[in-house]
RNA sequence: GCUCACGUAGCUCAGCGGAUAGAGCACUUGCCUCCGGAGCAAGGGGUCGCAGGUUCAAUUCCUGCCGUGGGCGCCA
């Protein structure tokens, strides 16, 4: 256990009990006076008939001797236990932590199997900002959740299938497949797709052959697969190229788009009916969850098979829930969708536990996120007031951070440059999406995004490459400092080693809440500390060579964790900059 | 109308039922014989949307209102 809070927690447990009578939590919290504060007391005061204060005294008779861990106990206020770790034990759990391949993070206590659901483009339409939210949350889910045990499966649940596809596939044999497929694959999805859209809505002509390709295509037309197969291919082909530019984790093996449930949609019906809560409604079929109502109070229906007989959204996501957990093998599944999408994904979670297709404990969750807005605090568009392509913004970041990197630090090479450029450029965007609480929406600012001040990547990697740098100018070998325990004398020092202890912490509190800003915060955190340690602490200069060693491995350990919970996110930590 | 989010410094945002609500930017003032100043130290700036309630203790939990945004039967 690296985190001391952790530790302390366990620690004065017993002795909780022990005064209360039953187990209860000790409250464990940072504290403005000390490194830590338990609050445990104030509450169990009035069951015990007794004051805050004497309780917390009671407790720490009962403790006993903590002078291992703790250099002082002082009860203050109006009952709390303010708490200081010995310099001893911190250094130690440094060191520990620091010969630990995780650097002291836990490892699950329950490791399973993980769906988490994300990114989700539309084949033949371009990727916007929408995505770019979804795809960079759930990436950095995918690492943290891999990081301490579980068995991920990423899931691109990419729009592959459905009405849209007539109308494309008639574009598509317009233009001519080869010409099609070019368009498609140099990236202008976008236009494709509005010209088809723009045909569908002015022609009859065209709008009947549409429909009747969706016939075609549903029927299984071994012609209309083929040219399908050209949109979805020409389509991935680009995605492909976006995740690999935004260096995400995401595959073709994780495709899993609309269509690869085909099969399972009948099914999905089948087994409502056997249920009993299959029913008809306005010749539609229905199943009406519990506590749903529509405009005018009534119940509200989730859909399952529309009255034409074709299958929709909500089927396609039930037979994922049976997917997921039948086939393989999932225990908890989690979706970056936007908020918007709150309501369905309950009732489809809903219907799913009343068909006991969710047993007991096993856990679907919505991880939810707000909109991307622009300065006028609407939606993003660009200034044509079109959605923003997602290769046009991270274009221009890179730019931008290539720009920055030139002015200053001239004397870098041009390779290097663009290598470093590329770094903070997709650093700054995924970490401006990633900083702050994901269920709000968030402004999109590049000058706010790409600063190299506060809560930004560019910061957090400068960091990281001052550290590089120092070991760089001292020829020293950072593995060679890996040893050694530092000696906590000066208090900066002192804080940047209980911060870097608190690195198990962060990431189990962006597990626990699914939210990765918790890291991002803990990350800007660390990386003050450090900043203050290394402007009050000489490094290079220090007196001796042992508090020289003492502060590089101090050094070490904060690059480590940075460059570590940086992976975390997705974002890469560059020795120079 | 019903319903779900959100509302914290001038701006952008943190804040776990606990002590005097924090950070970054911007603003003011120090620190350049400095290891990367892309920095550090300090200062000003708040009726935590409003009103009740629960609690020893509420920015945090509950209820109502106000404001903003979203959702509400065959699109996904």
């Amino acid at each position: 256990m690296a985190d001391p809070f952790v530790s302390i927690a366990a620690r004065l447990a017993p002795a909780f009990a022990a005064v209360a009578g039953n187990a209860c939590d000790p409250v464990v919290r940072p504290s403005d006076r000390a490194d830590a504060q338990a609050n445990g007391a104030l509450a169990l005061a009035k069951a015990l008939g007794s004051t805050p204060r004497d309780v917390a005294q009671r407790v720490l008779d009962a403790a006993g001797d903590v002078s291992d861990v703790l250099a002082s106990t002082e009860i203050a206020g109006p009952g709390f236990i303010n708490l200081v770790f010995t310099n001893e034990y911190l250094a130690t759990q440094v060191a520990i932590a620091m010969a630990d391949e995780r650097l002291g993070v836990r490892a699950s206590t329950d490791p399973h199997t993980v769906v988490i659901d994300y990114s989700a483009p539309n084949v033949a339409k371009e990727m916007h900002v929408g995505h770019l939210r979804s795809t960079v949350i759930g990436d950095a889910l995918v690492r943290v959740l891999s990081f301490v045990g579980h068995t991920v499966i990423k899931e691109n649940h990419i729009g592959d299938w459905g009405t849209p596809f007539g109308m494309l596939i008639e574009h598509l044999i317009d233009l001519g497949e080869e010409n099609a497929a070019h368009e498609l694959g140099v990236g202008d999805l976008d236009g494709f797709y509005k010209q088809a859209r723009a045909k569908f809505e002015a022609s009859d002509e065209f709008k009947t052959r549409a429909r009747q390709r969706v016939v075609l295509l549903q029927g299984g037309d071994a012609d209309t697969l083929r040219m399908w197969r050209t949109l979805v291919q020409e389509s991935t082909r680009y995605f492909n190229k976006v995740y690999s530019q935004l260096d995400v984790l995401l595959t073709d093996d994780d495709l899993m788009g609309e269509s690869a449930y085909n099969d399972l949609l009948a099914p999905v019906v089948d087994r409502l009916d056997a249920a009993g809560i299959l029913v008809e409604s306005d010749g539609a079929e229905v199943v009406f969850a519990d506590g749903f109502t529509n405009r005018d109070n009534e119940p509200l229906p989730l859909i399952i098979r529309k009255g034409d007989g074709g299958y929709n959204y909500a089927t396609s996501d039930l037979a994922c829930v049976i997917d997921r957990v039948e086939r393989l093998g999932a225990r908890s599944l989690l979706y970056v969708v936007g908020a918007p999408q709150a309501q369905h994904l309950q009732m489809v979670e809903a219907v799913a536990r009343q068909a006991g297709w969710l047993p007991e404990g096993y856990i679907m969750n919505h991880v939810a996120f707000g909109s991307v807005l622009g300065a006028d605090r609407k939606i993003l568009k660009s200034r044509a007031g079109e959605t923003v392509k997602l290769t046009a913004l991270l274009d221009e970041s890179i730019e931008r951070a290539e720009a920055a990197v030139a002015e200053k630090n001239p004397s870098m090479s041009t390779e290097e440059r663009t290598a470093v450029a590329n770094m903070i450029g997709i650093g700054a965007v995924k970490y401006s999406d990633l900083s702050s609480d994901r269920v709000k929406d968030y402004l999109f600012d590049w000058d706010r995004m790409l600063s190299f001040e506060g809560n930004t990547a560019p910061y957090l990697q400068y960091a990281h490459a001052r550290i590089c740098s120092i070991f760089r100018r001292a020829s020293v070998d950072r593995v060679s400092v890996r040893g050694v325990t530092p000696q906590l004398v000066e208090q900066q020092e002192r804080n940047l080693a209980l911060r870097i202890l608190r690195f198990d912490a962060a990431v189990w509190e962006m597990i626990d809440t699914l939210s990765p800003h918790k890291l991002c915060t803990y990350l800007f955190d660390l990386a003050s500390d450090f900043t203050s340690f290394y402007e009050h602490c000489p490094v290079l200069k220090a007196e001796s060579d042992t508090i020289r060693d003492s502060r590089l491995a101090l050094a070490d350990a904060t690059a480590r964790v940075m460059e570590q919970g940086l992976q975390l996110l997705g974002i890469r930590a560059p020795e120079q900059m």
